[in-house]
DNA sequence: TTTAGCACTCATCTCGATAGAGTGCTAATA
DNA sequence: TATTAGCACTCTATCGAGATGAGTGCTAAA
């Protein structure tokens, strides 16, 4: 961007400072507030003139002729990009953080249950977590567990220590006895596949050797078949503190509000958001007025990746009204992610 | 209760016409509109007249003087116990519910988020649906799987075919043969008894013959307790549709509508509710004015219970304001219970 | 017992006036 | 040349007065 050249020091100072009164207030801000209370030694009306430059440049705008400045889709951008400085999360924060890995086991549904209650607690807005792929996680080791005549439990575990299972059904009834041999045997020939290859290599196996089989693989790949078929596509993700976003007077409106939940109630477009940043590590701030989720405007994502030995696992993040504190939330999900890597690092 | 010998039928008459109209509508009727739309035989002063009575009476009250009536709780009471006839659910819905089974895998955790997602669909309003309680459901079988060597997952499967699974953080290594061995020992020896004797049995068992245990039986019944304390508490309930209730008029208020959801949010109480009614079979309705849940005002619940054998699984309900149409919504649940039984039966 | 008529109450809607916040422009100033 | 003071202008939000209308209770007549 060639923005940085063209803003003088004060320039960026009047932006910084409408974003931050804006950011608390939410109100458009006004020459006088600026000149009152950010860049006391100069008056409203030099204000206003480095105002209307920023809004030629399309980073403030008016909503009508008698209000203050409000901040652009760009104008935020810029601000984050080129004006904010990122200081360390606080050590009280930090430590809130630890004190809730602590008590709860390391089962990764818990675990990733609590990072996205403590997000949404210290945000004060809705926080997400984007489970792990399972069609790319590690498989190690599967085991079937007879419910009863006609439904057996399957169990995958990952190499990642992720467990997941689901109920499969099935025509034939198969003792437990014979669920173990299939379980050793499966577990052995598939360890170190992903998911994915794994389904790959189960469907290709049934189409080319079909007639060499014995009756004990010919069931145990049609058995995890049938399981790969029911788990691998969902996506799962937990949503937390959607209503601390209601306390905020851009959503007041009840109109925006029922906008606001039915958005959240329809997950995928968010899975599909966070898909994105799962490409690459570090923190990614999608601004809503920007792309992608528009149906609710003035939204925007702050995103960051966990992994466990260079492999991303997943995702989490907070959603929020785009006039939020980018200076406090941006480290806050930064050490978040960081800190739940290392727990998996740990394992 | 002694109303019904005191009020006369023309008295039920304007009442039912008062709560029919209010349901539609929510605004408080006046007579002019009993009048005209219900009883057209007599004039509005008539009604009027009748009016005067039944508030006297404390079943209808004006929300002030210029407006029209509108139900108290004990009107709302005596309709639902003493007028109102129900009807059976329209074919239409009944087919609506029995498709929406028909796809899902007998799997209890599907089977119960599909009930939700139908009741909550045709009664447009919030769905409640409570897990059967795992205190008390019948043992059949454990089974332990060995994750890493300080995590085992435990598999509880029940007489009914609910599948409830854990991890639990282990000291020391197990194999997996090892804990093959432990499952079918504990399977034998515990089948047939609650989650609740069988924790009893458990903790008796260590304490009195600690002594004369091999190894193997004293990490069984270690691993087992320990997979107790994890899961034995927490009653697990689904709700679904807490949006559609945002469309009444009734929450339109942004205060309101941040309590409602905020009820939803803190389970327990609902589970508390719902406890209520699974002492009992058959259809429960609690008024919200009547008791518990007063944080939301003008709220009801209708509920029931499903089964399995005899034996009360849980509670399926909807939540709604308590102007909604008893008519249409209480054949809802109950049949939706009757037929969620009927499948359960069916296994 | 029912009804018509009437006076009365009260919430809600409309409309205009007013206040206030904020701007842009111009001319004066450093 | 950059800054500032002053001023006219625009637009929104708010408040109160008055009109509207729905609904009632009461009384007297049918």
């Amino acid at each position: 961007m060639m923005m940085q050249e063209i803003l003088g020091p004060r320039d960026k100072q009047v932006l910084e400072a409408v974003i931050i009164d804006y950011i608390r207030t939410g109100d458009p801000v006004g020459s006088r507030t600026v000149a009152k209370k950010y860049i006391t030694d100069v008056s409203p009306a030099t204000i206003r003139n480095v105002m209307a430059d920023l809004e030629e440049l399309n980073l403030l705008y008016r909503p009508h002729a008698s209000a203050g400045r409000v901040p652009t889709s760009l104008g935020w951008r810029y601000y984050i990009d080129s004006i904010l400085t990122i200081n360390q999360l606080a050590k009280r924060d930090r430590e809130r953080i630890k004190k809730a890995y602590e008590g709860s086991p390391k089962e990764i549904q818990t675990l990733l249950r609590a990072t996205s209650r403590i997000l949404s607690e210290l945000s004060k807005q809705a926080a997400v977590v984007l489970l792990p792929k399972l069609s790319q996680t590690i498989f190690k080791r599967i085991q079937f567990v007879r419910v009863n005549q006609n439904q057996v439990l399957t169990i995958f575990i990952a190499e990642s220590g992720i467990v997941q299972s689901f109920l499969v059904h099935i025509d034939e009834d198969i003792s437990q006895d014979e669920l173990n041999k299939y379980s050793r045997y499966l577990s052995e020939s598939l360890k170190g596949l992903s998911l994915l290859e794994v389904k790959k290599r189960i469907l290709k196996e049934m189409e080319e050797e079909r007639i060499l089989f014995d009756r004990l693989l010919r069931k145990a790949i049609e058995l995890s078949k049938k399981a790969l078929q029911v788990g691998l596509d969902e996506t799962d993700i937990v949503i937390e503190g959607q209503t601390n976003l209601l306390n905020y007077p851009e959503f007041a409106d009840v109109q925006q509000m029922k906008k606001l939940l039915a958005t959240f109630e329809e997950k995928t477009k968010i899975i599909r958001l966070l898909d994105k940043c799962l490409s690459s590590e570090g923190v990614h701030i999608i601004l809503g007025s920007e792309a992608e989720f528009q149906d609710v405007q003035d939204m925007s994502l702050i995103s960051s990746t966990y992994s466990r030995g260079g492999d991303i696992l997943g995702a989490l993040g907070v959603i929020g009204p785009t006039r939020m504190d980018y200076s406090r939330i941006i480290p806050l999900v930064d050490y978040t992610a960081k800190l739940l890597s290392q727990i998996f690092e740990d394992e």
